[in-house]
DNA sequence: TCTTATACATAAGAAAATTATGTATATATT
DNA sequence: AATATATACATAATTTTCTTATGTATAAGA
């Protein structure tokens, strides 16, 4: 995923935001667009990515749709309507993880 | 250490941070200076630090004294000189982890 | 023809945490 | 005096999340 542990947990973050920007997105399509987002400082690893989404689809935070694109498989998923709850929650935790990592690096402006 | 998953592999970020501000620590301490600057937002387990500082010290990057305190083991943590190194790498990292994240999760501001 | 890109998947192992214990002393409360 | 809480360390079992390696299959480019 990156030289830094940081990322660790961040990875369901960054999937229900894009969905929830996206509408409807694949795996691949995930990979593709954290990449040209991050400049590559960021690559998902197909060995994170997809036992990720099966689990948020478990969960109840995805649909899956599968289609044939090029003869080539393609499972879309989306956000639903709990998925799109936790995306809100999942955003605050990250501002919040933010301020609070900042409140102990930077103590001077807290 | 919190309801949120973003703070795994921010621990060491943390110890290193707050051993280079304070020179010499314990791990109570540790324990306490987190819960205060975050305001209780973030609680650091004994389960989690003190395996963290044994490595940490195993790895080179912290020296230990132990001291009695009022008939109580105390022991002191300080970092080494490759310790410090290390600290500002783990704060580049944060500072880039956090840009990334925003070009990830608001990347109208990109 | 061979490599790279697209597109999915899983399994073995490592890393970092949680949760549950355990020991021991000091202080505060009932 | 008895009990609970705070201080101070530690580890073991388990869980979560990721890496690394591998596998299948089609399409496109060199």
């Amino acid at each position: 995923m990156s030289n830094s542990k940081l990322y660790k947990g961040s990875l369901n973050t960054i999937i229900l935001k894009l969905l929830n920007e996206h509408d409807k997105m694949y795996g691949y399509e995930i990979t593709q667009k954290v990449k040209a987002l991050t400049k590559g400082e960021l690559k998902i690893t197909e060995g994170a990515l997809y036992p990720a989404l099966h689990k948020l689809e478990a969960e109840g935070l995805l649909d899956v749709e599968v289609a044939k694109v090029d003869n080539r498989l393609r499972k879309y998923y989306k956000l639903t309507e709990t998925g799109t709850k936790e995306t809100v929650n999942k955003l605050e935790e990250l501002a919040e993880y933010i301020k609070t990592m900042q409140a102990l690096v930077n103590p001077k402006l807290a």
